[in-house]
Order: C-alpha cells, then structure tokens, then sequence
DNA sequence: ACCGAATTTGAAAGCGCTTTCGAATTGACC
DNA sequence: GGTCAATTCGAAAGCGCTTTCAAATTCGGT
C-alpha cells in the first residue's frame, strides 16, 4: 500500500497523512491520531527508499566487518556489541547494516559506500594501534565514531573505549600487592590498539614496583584457549615459572588454568589469574560467584553508549569530537591469592 | 554525483550511462569501457536508494535478531556465521542487515517490515522446536531460509541444517563401540530445535545398543562454561557416574573437564568428552591435533550455502523449498578412549 | 545511392515519498 | 456580519534512478 492509495482510502491528502505520521505540528491532534489508527489498522508504513531518496537521509547506520584479520577471525565480542548497538538503533528509528571492507582496499570502499548514499553513519571496530580507517574516513567525511582508539594516531575523532591501561595497570598492581612478583602476560595481538595499552598498563605496574620486565612472561597472539594453554604450560616450564597471570581474555584463562591445573597446581592458591572479561552473554566467568577475578567492562554498555554518541553525531554533524572512556571494574573472584612462599 | 551530472560531465545521456553500468546489452562494448572507466575516475555509484526505487528491489538481506531468549543471549555462532554469510551477499551484490523482533510481536513486526520494503529476504536463525517465526513469515510472503529447523512444524520452507540427529547419534555410538554404558548429556535448551535433535540422536544410540536412558545423566540449559562445569561435577557425584560425556558445545566441554579433573581424573583415559565443534574462528579445538574429539560441521560453511540459497529464492519466488542437510564429521581427538574397567 | 533491418542512443514517465508554497478554513475581534 | 490573522490542508515539484518507447544511427544488400 502507498501514501497514495492509503491517503485515497481513508479520503485525506498525502500531505497531511505524510505530516501526521512524521510527526510534524501543522496537522491537528485529532486528524493525527485518526490517521495513526487508520495506518495501524491498514498496517500501512512509509516505503524507506522513497522516504530516503525525499530526505536524504538512509536511517542506516553501518558496522565495518574490516577482513583484516587471517583467517577472517571474527572478534567474540562481535555479537554482544551489535546485538546492544542495534537496539538503541532500533529506538531512534535507524536500521543498522554490516559492511565488508577490504583490506588495502579501505578508501575505494569507503568512497563507494558515501556515493552510494547507503548510510548515514559508521561504527569502526577492533583498531590497530595505527589504524589506516581513521585517517580515511575523516577524509572523506562520513560521520562515525571508533570502539576503541588508535594510539599513534594524532587526528581527531570521537570514541568509546575501556580505560585498558588503567584496568591491566590494576590488575598487576593488584597482583603484586599479593605478593607476586613473577607475573605472566597472556595478551591479545599486540598491534590491535586494547592489546597495546593493555601491555603497557601491565609494564607501568611492573616498574613502579621495581619488578624486571622479563620478555620470557609476555606474550600476545589470538585469544583463543589453546593459546592461552600452550603460553602458560611454556612459562610453567622453565627455572623461575611465574605465579601469577594477566590474561587479555576470558577463554584464553580457561586455557591458562588448564596449563597450570595439569601440572598440579591449584587456582588461587598455587597460581593467580587476573583476566578481562566483557561480560559476554554466552560467555559468563562462573555464576554467582566469578571464577576469575577480573577486569570487568560490558560490550553491551559500550554498544549502548557508542551507538548514542553516533547517533548524536549524525544528527548534529559540526558536533566536536567527543570521547567515552570506561572504568573496568577490578572484580575479585577465586582465581586470586597470596603468592605462594618460595620455601 | 548525481547520474545527470556525471552523464552531462562525460557528455553522455543518462539511458546510455545507466545502462552501461547495470550491465545490459544495448550499449556497444567499447562505450560500455569508456563509461566504466570514467565511472572509478570520477568516483561515480549510482544512489542505492534511488536504484532501489526505481527497481523495486532492496538489494539488501535481513537476518533477525530474535530478542527470544533471556538475557538478550546472543548465540556464540552468530559473528562467524554472519561473517561468512555477508562475504557470499557481497559477491552477489547485496548488502545485509540486522532486525529487531520483539518476542509476541513478531508479525507486526513482519507486516511493517514488508510494508517498508527495506530488504529483499531474510535469515532465521536458531529456530524453536516450534517456531513461531516460520509461519509467519511464509503467510506474510517474505523469502526467507531457515538456519535450522523447526521440528514440529508441518509448513514447508527452505532452510540449511546440520544433521544434529546422525552426529549426536553417532558421537554415542562411537562411545558405546568404546565400552561406555553411563554416558552423560550436557546439551543445549532443548525448546531450541538443535538441542532437541541431539537429544533424540543421544537416546537412539543409547537404547539400540540396549542401553537404559537414564534422566540424571541428562541435562540441559545455556552453553557455558559454568554449566558444564556444574553438571559434571554433579553427575560425577553420584553413586554410578558417567564415564563420558557428550557435550552439545566446546564451550561447556571445557567446563566439563575442568570439573572431571578436579576430581583427579584424566581426559581420554577416566574419563572421555564427545563434543560439538561447529569451527568458530575464535574458538579453536586445539591446533594440530584437537583436544576434543567432536563432531565438527563449519557454521561459515553453513553460512555460504545458506546465503546463495537465499539469493536463489529471492531471484525466484516460485522456486520450490530447498533442504540442505549438512553431515558433521566426527574428528577423533585426544580426549577420547575406551571406557575405565570397573575392576 | 537507397532501403530496411539491426543496432545504439535519448526524452520522458514513473517509482513513493517529503516539503514548499499557496489556498482554504477557522476563529477572534470590532 | 465582516475583516484579518492563525491554523490547517492540498497541488505539485523534486529526490536519483530505471526503463519504455521512439528517434537516430549504422550497416548490409541490391
């Protein structure tokens, strides 16, 4: 059913029937809520195409899904991020899409997708410590905002992002005041910006304390479990094992403590293990009581607030850049204790 | 650039530009070149929102968003199998997106959906054993392929499925073959379709080898961590525990050897994990070797043949329901072996 | 050189909406 | 009751494309 047809049936002009349903103050209270529940009733809605080609604007908000990564590695936190995004899309009336972006390809593509008028605004996820989307975007002028930021980059642009230095800087300190003195990092791949910050959070610690960075316990790759296993059972290992971990990521712990589990060693008692967590929804850190103490940051809130501020953003495009910086929770589950005596 | 000023600019008419570009045979080849390449010189894509008006086709995919279970649960699946999905829409020429469907609300949600003309056909994923979407979708008249299926329905629909009946069947049997009779189930929420498929490939096995189905090695819920863990651990209490398991996910396989271990037993000689393996890119069951042997079936694999599938149905409404039925391997990995002697 | 068929190009209508601008209606006030 | 301002409504243009239909061009055959 069109405006035309619609207005026709219930005998009004497209004009007012257009003006009642969007909202607009020239059609009176009365005829609005007539034409409202004649719409319901002949569920009649606005044809999005016409709608868009008439304003200008897409009522679309893009995710980038960057093939950067091998193998195509899809981040764990992708679904929880999108799924929270989306919803306060939904309450503004956007509808949100994912877009492919090649590698080495970023400005070709970017600069169809502004031709193409598909949408109004992106969200860029997962930077490198140098991001090459950034700088183009800018450039080119599409409205978007970063989870996360990209360190060695000076240009402007608005983000909502996890203090990681702040909450890895915490977790070793915490760490430390136990005790520990030997403390293992199990990161991320350290040329994604969290990974970045995480680690240098982890060496602040480290040498405020007067502890020796020691390459042997820092390690950084996909945070999958095997990884985190194969890391920590080689740290076990050698002369001066630590006894304490801080882990970038939920699964990569569970890798961990199999390691060390395997060698005899008893969680929080024997070894300590501190990791992030982003409070997935299918990826919860024990029930009532946490498993792992953690560094504690919901994706979703993160999803929440970033798709604000874009939203903000597209509406108000001279809008300064404007910057959300999240607080983990340092959450003490019973993965922590005193560092074992060495005797 | 608008399609009049990029014709005007090269000093073409807009007929002999548009059909140039969209590929149709009226233009000489020679022309056609000319205006392609002048097309990436000056940067020039025609309006999506334009083209899709005039043509009446969206160029875009929907997958839904099923706001269905608690907690927003956003199933671990989702990234990879969106990610796969989106690389085959890409090549066709689609573009994909997300919807929102409130749980009770889902046929307004539909009729507006249709009524607003914003995608071409949709994904339903994670269907109920008795979906209320399938029904809905297929009277309101919007493609659509199901990724899964819905076992008590009698409609006909197209949909792309893993065999979850042969593989759980199969994983029991092949731990029957090893001498086990207790054989402990952690599956999925069985009101999803999946879960309760596996259940019913489970208890197959079980009573064709002559095996009682006993209800406290059963259980079921969100696949956690946690929950396999818990489950485990309880059934491994009793008077008469299992001496394997078969575990719906890789997720809740680590929680079940966590548990068994605790308890002092050794993964693939006391005791044995058959698990589902649907090839996650952020969750690897091992690297060379798998940890766990499992039946494995690629959920990007899925993805892909879903989507041209979709693509299909979509270029032609008449064409009859198709069922893709995909068989899971059984990869045997180290955490399998012949059942404990009970001497 | 000319005709008709085949090929290539162009003018313009239409897709379904928003929005401008002018017309019609209403109400207040003298 | 008449006038003017305020309110409400409607005709029509325009958003950027595709596609129909007709016109222009090319070309082979005589």
């Amino acid at each position: 059913m069109t405006l035309k047809e619609f207005s026709k049936t219930i005998g009004m002009s497209q004009t007012t029937v257009s003006r009642a349903l969007g909202g607009y103050p020239e059609v009176n209270e009365a005829t609005r809520r007539k034409i409202r529940e004649a719409a319901e009733q002949y569920n009649y809605h606005p044809n999005s195409r016409a709608t868009g080609l008439a304003t200008g604007r897409s009522m679309m908000i893009g995710h980038i899904l960057a093939t950067r990564t091998r193998h195509e590695m899809v981040n764990p936190i992708f679904g929880d991020f999108v799924a929270s995004a989306s919803k306060t899309y939904a309450e503004y009336g956007y509808d949100m899409m994912f877009t492919r972006v090649e590698d080495g390809n970023e400005e070709a593509s970017y600069l169809k997708l502004k031709a193409r008028q598909v949408l109004d605004g992106l969200v860029v996820q997962g930077p490198t410590v140098k991001d090459a989307h950034i700088p183009i975007l800018k450039k080119i002028g599409i409205p978007f905002v970063v989870h996360g930021r990209s360190s060695e980059l000076t240009e402007s642009y608005s983000w909502v992002d996890v203090n990681n230095r702040a909450a890895f800087k915490r977790a070793t300190q915490f760490l430390i005041d136990l005790g520990h003195r030997r403390i293992g990092l199990i990161n991320g791949l350290e040329h994604m910006d969290y990974a970045f910050r995480r680690r240098e959070g982890y060496t602040e610690a480290l040498l405020e304390s007067g502890i020796e960075v020691d390459p042997a316990l820092m390690s950084c790759d996909e945070m999958t479990e095997a990884f985190g296993y194969q890391r920590a059972q080689q740290m076990l290992q050698t002369d001066a094992p630590p006894t304490a971990f801080v882990v970038s990521s939920l699964i990569s712990a569970f890798g961990v403590r199999r390691a060390a589990e395997q060698r005899g060693l008893v969680l929080g008692k024997d070894f300590s293990v501190v990791c992030h967590d982003d409070d997935l929804s299918y990826f919860e850190n024990g029930r009532d009581v946490p498993i792992f103490t953690s560094t504690r940051s919901s994706v979703r809130e993160a999803g929440r607030l970033l798709a604000e501020l874009l939203i903000e953003k597209i509406s108000n495009p001279k809008m300064k850049d404007r910057h959300i910086l999240l607080e983990a929770a340092l959450v003490v589950g019973t993965s922590t204790g005193p560092a074992p005596s060495a005797g």
